[in-house]
DNA sequence: TTGACGTATGTAAACCTTTTCATCATTTGT
DNA sequence: ACAAATGATGAAAAGGTTTACATACGTCAA
């Protein structure tokens, strides 16, 4: 039907064909009680023959928005991110936004690029899952000149903005106690190697667990990367030493394939001589030989609440929440087994 | 610096401060050569003090253009996304472009969704990972409609866009033939199990490889899903049989996963008993164990030159390239050895 | 009958730029 | 010294909406 012209059809083309003003083109649009029956078909009659679609960009002049979400990401091979911007993705959608991907490959100059976005007005919101502020620490960074902002996965400091992400303190003391309760007295932690929040929190969550045991186990740490590379080096140094854990708790996935990877070829057999366990659940921990025991983290879900609540905040109006701790499920599969040794 | 008062500064302030009419600002800030020297600082300096940007919006209004490009795609979690979405952001960044994500999940009715901001003028282009055009075999899907578009990874069927992807056909060719310098003769194709562009050329590859072979090396495939439970089964699936080949090439690697798998569940040993050999060369591949000999595909580069062909062709005018099919690099690792039975 | 009110519609401003065209001053060519 | 060219600037239109305000028309109550 579609007349199909050279030029996409107008709200004025709509209006002469149907005879009325733009003005209540507009209004059987967006408000059609307040147009008459008769009126209200005539207007839909004609923008279905002229294949009319309001232009997007003049609405969002008007309105002074722009329909438009922006995620900022230090990395999109991470391997939780796919599932984040799934969740995003979707609620987004489904409320009729569009979602825009910033990565920041965690340098400056990048943020910096993605700035133009959000001072220009270009996006209505940012969804961070860099755990801080673009360009923080620049000279004048001038708060506000954000727009709404929701903190996902690694919560940002010193800002006062709603965060969503897994228990990580929560989630850890139950892996630390499920190794507990299969026996394991002799846990290794095996850390990211820096210390951000999310970082602290696992490392936390393992003390506590260690702690509230019964009986007195001491804490045992040692560095890896949140690689796998990492896990990997983590355990050759830890091979140096007389004495060996009987389990080993990791930072992440990565670094748990690489801690099983290490000792196979050292020829160690997990879970029968080590039991391991990691976090994330990421999609390969079940393709690994032993599949991965981990805990979960419910990525798809953590990403349609930040993208809620940022998209509440846009249009409601009302006080943001402050955050949201998911649960994170323990995900008993092959890596972990009673304690031999 | 910025006053920052309640509203963002507007071109408007921006003149008045200077002293000079918004027409002169603008050309100060887009053809500076074009206002003398002195008027330019006085605009420069104006612009400082307000910490103006100009408003996207009206800007896009004005020129008919939104710098915004879709991306497309049926999964978000398919393994390859990732590398690919890095190389489109990269360039589309570099070229003052923004990247929108479409996540279809091979559903009409988010394809659906998504041509919202195809027909209200939201974005200038589409990058197409899906392998068709949204809501195709729609009863009025009006070609004209859509802005131009750029097919990575999967062509697209009866139409004439550009295309770049990995060379699928000459790299299986290849990835057949190192099987054969292995002194491979039993050789099994575990396929996709389904009939797209993608699958026939890896297929076809695979044939022409054993035909081209000195001796005749008939054919042998076994359906997958593409999926590593997909490769499991049909693994288990060929036991019941009397023969076995003694190496497998998969469509890709999360098959030749599954295949793996299966096989060391079943006391084998790989590659001393069977060889494995993948296609993608998906993160993952390098840490399992074995580690997966495979086919690189270049994502980073597709994704990169798609986006080029994808900006040019907006930008400018002259004729698209047709077609470019990348090299895809055999990644040797520990899943192939000799032919030993 | 008249005044008030409610409903349906149209007019025009506003959103913020970019860019054409006109204006004016200054320089150049002859 | 005068016509023509060059260069810098401003005024205003255009881009497509939404919406506050004005207008017109009925209807209903008194």
């Amino acid at each position: 039907m579609s007349r199909s012209a050279d030029k996409p059809a107008t709200i004025e083309d709509v209006a002469k064909l149907a005879g009325v003003s733009i003005a209540t083109v507009s209004r059987a649009i967006r408000t059609p009680k307040k147009v008459a029956e008769s009126t209200r078909k005539k207007v839909t009659a004609a923008i279905a023959r002229t294949g009319y679609t309001a232009n997007a960009m003049a609405q969002n002049l008007r309105m002074k928005r722009s329909q438009m979400v922006m995620v900022l990401t230090q990395s999109i091979a991470d391997p939780n991110f796919p599932g984040i911007l799934i969740g995003l993705e979707r609620t987004a959608n489904e409320r009729g936004y569009g979602v825009l991907i910033g990565n920041t490959e965690g340098t400056i100059s990048l943020e910096e690029n993605h700035m133009r976005f959000l001072s220009s007005g270009m996006v209505d919101g940012l969804i961070l899952l860099t755990g801080h502020l673009p360009v923080a620490g620049r000279p004048q960074s001038p708060v506000s000149s954000f727009p709404p902002m929701v903190a996902a996965t690694c919560p940002v400091d010193h800002l006062d903005i709603p965060y969503v992400g897994t228990d990580d303190l929560a989630a850890s003391k139950m892996a630390t106690e499920y190794l507990i309760s299969l026996g394991h007295r002799k846990i290794c932690y095996v850390s990211s190697g820096s210390s951000d929040a999310v970082s602290d929190l696992r490392q936390a969550g393992y003390g506590r667990g260690l702690a509230e045991a019964a009986g007195s186990i001491p804490d045992w740490v040692i560095q890896g990367d949140g690689s796998s590379e990492g896990g990997r080096a983590a355990v050759e140094r830890l091979f140096i030493k007389d004495t060996l854990p009987t389990a080993f708790f990791c930072y992440n996935d990565d670094t748990a394939i690489g801690v099983i990877s290490a000792l196979q070829i050292r020829g160690y057999r997990v879970p029968e001589d080590f039991s391991v366990i990691g976090f994330d659940d990421i999609p390969f921990s079940n393709n690994i030989t032993p599949a991965l025991t981990t805990v979960r983290q419910p990525r798809n879900q953590i990403g349609e609440i930040a993208m809620g609540y940022l998209l509440d905040g846009l249009s409601g109006g009302d006080s943001p929440p402050g955050q949201s701790l998911l649960h994170g499920d323990l995900v008993v599969r092959e890596s972990c087994g009673p304690a031999s040794n």
